[in-house]
This record gives structure tokens, C-alpha cells and sequence, in this order.
DNA sequence: GCGACATTGACTTATTCTGACCAAACCCAT
DNA sequence: ATGGGTTTGGTCAGAATAAGTCAATGTCGC
């Protein structure tokens, strides 16, 4: 039998699938309640199912009125996705191939080119970070470059 | 069912949006009186909706034909637009007011969902870098995505 | 039995709303 | 012109509400 986090997982994914809206509004007192949980139970399902890195956005507001909103966020074409990011990332990367390789997906509509230049400007500052403060190798900044790179992309790309 | 708060927003939002005007001016009594509220509930929401941060700025006068005028701030050149990000941020940022401050510039336009997922995924990535790998105190992580933040941001609203 | 994932609850923090009291500007009678 | 009454907005603190954090504990597959 599953476990109360996939059941409530599920459920706000139902929840999402309907109408196809973009985000819902939830009551963590009242989903707790619903489910016969502890309300920081809600906080763990939405920690680790509803992350960025999956596609989605979480705003929340404590006090009188309070709400969890999940917005979920998916390509207009999904035609147009990248798959194989990981083969075409790699484990390690270039700071070259980075750039060949997002002037390529730009090319193709999968970037906007201020989301081209989000990427850059984050792995720049990760570059210097990792030169400057903690005098990582070429090959270990590498393989970070690579990890952050896939993390983005996947985030953006694999909706 | 939104707060009486978000309401009162609305509402002025939208006598600011008719006809683009730049400020309205309002009856703190006659608001009040609409809704239903303690005149001070109408403090609140300006206090906390109308803020310089937000790109509002106030104006009141007590006594006979008093008035609350709300005018709100056009930055047109991106230059103004990065020296307001630059102070948004600071030096110092925690997560929970970067995720709070991403949300406000998406409603404000000035950035899309897709370019709030990637700055989260970012920032997130960072994170647990100077955590798990670096050891670095709170203090110093946030000090590193206050710099990361205000990069990403004015590498795109500059443009 | 180890490690990852799941659950719990005590404690913390943030937001909304209200009402009592304060301060300024206006207006009119003198 | 002036001074007190009226009109209008400002401040602050407290009660109620609701979400977040974190660390301890439990569970399940290997």
C-alpha cells in the first residue's frame, strides 16, 4: 500500500489535473485534517515531491488566511523539449561546450535568451566561487558545472 | 475565500490600473466604510501591499479634505531597475525573503515563471553546495546568494 | 542491522484584524 | 486672528490564526 506522502502527492496532483489549471491553493490545517496527519507532514510531501527542480513553484503565507499555493509550470509546445540532457550534458563540461551548447538550444526556441543568460551568469559565479574561495580543481569545478547545468535545464526543459 | 486585506488590494490595483493612471487618491473613511473595516485595516494594507519595495509610494494629509494618495513608481531605464533590485537584495538575503521577493517581481512583470524556477534552482544548488560540500556558516551563505541573486537579476533586467 | 524515506510533535515565526488612543488640518464663531 | 470643535488620517499593541522548522522517532527493503 502506498504511503500517506504518495496518497497526498497523488492528491494534489488530481487537483492540479483538473481544468488543467496552473496552480492550486491549499489549507495545510485542512489537508492535514483530511488525511489524518500531523499539518508538518504537508511540508515534507511539498518538500520533496514539489520542487523546483520539478517544474514547481511554492508560495506560501503564514497567519489568518494562510495558504500553501503549488504552481506548476509546463511548456506551450512540448514538442519542443531537449530530451537526453544528461547525454548531452555529461558528468563533466566545459565552460566551451556550455556555451555551444546553449546557443544551440536557444537556437531551437527551447531558451530564451534571458534564460540563456540566467544559466551563464549562474555558472560564471559558480566558477568563481569554486576558483577563487575554494581552490577546487578544473576537473571538480567540471563536474559541478555539469551538476548545476542538468539541474537548470531539467528544471526548465523537461516540464 | 481571500482576505478582507487582499481584497482592499484589488481594489485599489485596479483603480490604479484604469486608464494607466500613475496614483489614485482615496478616503482612508469612505474605503473603510465600503468594506466594511476599521479604518486602520486600511493602514494595513498599504503598509503591507504599497510598499516602496513594491514600487509604491504614499502620500496622506489628515484633518478636513484629507486624502491617501497611492502613486506608483515607473522605472522605465533598466539602470533604475537594477539600482532598486541592488537594494531589494542587499548584502545579506535568506531563502525565505528570496522566494518572497522572486514572487513579487514575477507579479510585477519583470520576470517570468520560468526565469523564478531557474533563479530557485540556482540559488537551491548553491546552497547545498557551501552547506554539504563547504561547511560555510548560515551568515556566509546568505551573504554568497544575496551576491548570486543580485547577478542573475541585473544580468536580465538590464537588458 | 543499515540506510533511505516517512511521520510526529514541540517550538517558532508570520499575517490579519480590531480598537483604543494620538495628531494634524480644516472651519467657524468670536 | 484665534481657539475650540469636527473631521480625517496615524500608531501601536494584542488576540486569533495558520504556516515553517527541526530533530527525534518509526518503518521498510535489502
Amino acid at each position: 500500500m502506498p504511503s500517506l506522502t504518495r496518497i497526498i502527492e497523488r492528491h494534489i496532483q488530481e487537483l492540479l489535473e483538473r481544468n488543467g489549471e496552473e496552480s492550486v491553493f491549499l489549507s495545510r490545517k485542512d489537508l492535514a485534517e483530511r488525511f489524518g496527519c500531523v499539518p508538518s507532514q504537508i511540508n515534507y510531501v511539498i518538500r520533496s515531491r514539489f520542487t523546483p527542480e520539478r517544474g514547481f513553484l511554492v508560495e506560501s503565507q503564514r497567519g489568518g488566511h494562510g495558504y500553501i499555493r503549488i504552481i506548476r509550470l509546463r511548456m506551450k509546445k512540448p514538442e519542443e523539449r531537449a530530451n537526453h540532457i544528461e547525454e548531452l550534458v555529461g558528468d563533466v563540461i566545459s565552460e566551451q561546450e556550455i556555451k555551444k551548447l546553449l546557443a544551440n538550444l536557444q537556437e531551437r526556441k527551447i531558451l530564451t535568451a534571458r534564460e540563456r543568460l540566467l544559466i551563464e551568469v549562474a555558472i560564471r559565479f559558480q566558477e568563481q566561487l569554486c576558483r577563487e574561495m575554494f581552490d577546487l580543481s578544473p576537473f571538480k569545478r567540471e563536474a559541478l558545472h555539469a551538476e548545476l547545468l542538468k539541474r537548470l535545464l531539467r528544471s526548465i526543459v523537461l516540464l
